[in-house]
DNA sequence: CACCGAAGGTAGACACCGTCTACGACGACT
DNA sequence: AGTCGTCGTAGACGGTGTCTACCTTCGGTG
C-alpha cells in the first residue's frame, strides 16, 4: 500500500500473497517466503516475530482484496438490494473458488492471530456491507437484520467451504454451485423477483 | 470397534482420536501418536503409509461418531420432519462446538484423502439422513430436495465454521448460535410451526 | 573527522516433523 | 530344523519455526 516499495516488510507480504495464491496455504512457509524474497531465513523475524504474524498480514491482504472486489462489483450494480446481494454473493463465491488458497488461509483461525494486524478490522467492513444490504432487502416477518445477515453469510461461507471440500456436488448431484447459491438467496430473502 | 483391541492399527487410530479431541488437529503428528501408543516413530508406517492415511482414518471415526450421535438423537425424536431436522441441526452444531479439533480435521481436505479408507462413504450416509428429512419437510414451491438439502447443510456448516472462527458473534452481536440456527431453519423450511 | 551505536540482515544451532531404508526379532509352516 | 513373512526398531535426510550470536552499514554526535 503506502509502505515503501523496497521495504523488506512489504516485499515479504507481497511474496507471501503471490505464493499463497499460486501454490496454496501449505506452501507459505517462512523460509520459502524468505527464499523468494532473496533474503536469509532469519530476516523476516525482524518484521514478523512469528509465522502467525506474517500469515496474518497476508490474510489481511486477502480480506482487503475481497472487500475491494465486492465494492467494485457493487459500484456497477443495480440499486435494487436483492440484485446487489446476489452480486455480492457471487463475488464471494467466485473469490473463494478462484483464490482457494487465500480463502482457506483467511479463515484458518489456527494459523492467524485475529487480534494482531487489525485482521478483524479488515474483515468487518465486508460484513457491514452485507448487513446493510440485508437490512434493505429484509421483509417485516424476517429475523432481525443482524441475525438474517449472519445466517446468510454463514450460508454463503458454507457453500464455499463444502464446495471446496468436494462432497457437495457428489451429494447433491449439482454440477455447479449456482443452484445452491440461488436456493440460499431465495431462502433467506424470499423468492427472486420476476 | 470390531478390530482387534490389541492390534496396533486400531490402537493408533484410537490414540489419534483421543489426541485430536483433547489437543486439536495440529497436535496429531505421526510421531506423537506413535509415542503415546508406545511404539517407535516408524511403526505406524506399516499400517498407514502416510500421515494423510492415518489422519483420514481418524477423521473417519469422527464421521462415524457424528453419524451415530445424529441417529441416536433422531431415535428419540418426534416424527415430525421439521422437529427432526431441528434436532439434527442442533446435534451437528453441538458436535462442531464440543469436538472442535475433530470437526476441523474432518473437513480439512488438504490433510485427508477422501478416496482412501472410504472416508466419503462414511460421510455420505449422514447427508442422506438430512436429505431424506428435507424431502419430507419440503414445500411444493421450494427448490428440488437435493438442492434444498445441500443449501441447508451448507448453512449449518457455515454457522459452525464462522462460529469457530470467532467473528460471527462479534459481527451479529449474538451471544449464542441458536438465533442463527433458527433463522437458517426458518429460511430454508419456512417459519416454525406454532 | 573519528567514533560509536543502533538498525537490519546473515548464519548456525536446536528440536520437531514426515518419509525412507536397512536391520533385527519372532513365529508359523514345510 | 530351517526358512520365509510379518512386525516393529532405529538411524538418516531434508524440511520446518524459532532462538541467538554475529556482522555490516550508515547516520548523528563528540
Amino acid at each position: 500500500m503506502d509502505a515503501d516499495e523496497t521495504g523488506l516488510r512489504a516485499r515479504l507480504v507481497a511474496v507471501g500473497v503471490d505464493l499463497v495464491l499460486r501454490e496454496g496455504q501449505s506452501a507459505v512457509s517462512l523460509r520459502e517466503i524468505a527464499r523468494r524474497a532473496g533474503v536469509s531465513h532469519g530476516a523476516p523475524r525482524r518484521y514478523f516475530p512469528t509465522h502467525v504474524d506474517l500469515l496474518s498480514a497476508i490474510a489481511r491482504e486477502g480480506f482487503a482484496d475481497l472487500t475491494a472486489r465486492v465494492e467494485r462489483t457493487l459500484r456497477d450494480a443495480d440499486p435494487d438490494p436483492r440484485t446487489r446481494l446476489t452480486a455480492l454473493a457471487r463475488t464471494y463465491l467466485d473469490f473463494a473458488a478462484a483464490h482457494r488458497g487465500m480463502f482457506e488461509l483467511m479463515f484458518r483461525h489456527d494459523l492467524l492471530d485475529s487480534g494482531r494486524l487489525r485482521l478483524r478490522e479488515t474483515s468487518l467492513p465486508l460484513f457491514a456491507v452485507l448487513a446493510d444490504l440485508v437490512a434493505q432487502a429484509r421483509r417485516p416477518t424476517d429475523a432481525p437484520a443482524a441475525v438474517l445477515a449472519g445466517a446468510l453469510w454463514a450460508n454463503l461461507h458454507g457453500i464455499a467451504q463444502l464446495w471446496a471440500w468436494g462432497s457437495l456436488p457428489l451429494a447433491t448431484g449439482a454440477t455447479d454451485d449456482d443452484a445452491l447459491l440461488r436456493a440460499a438467496l431465495d431462502a433467506h430473502l424470499g423468492p427472486a423477483p420476476a
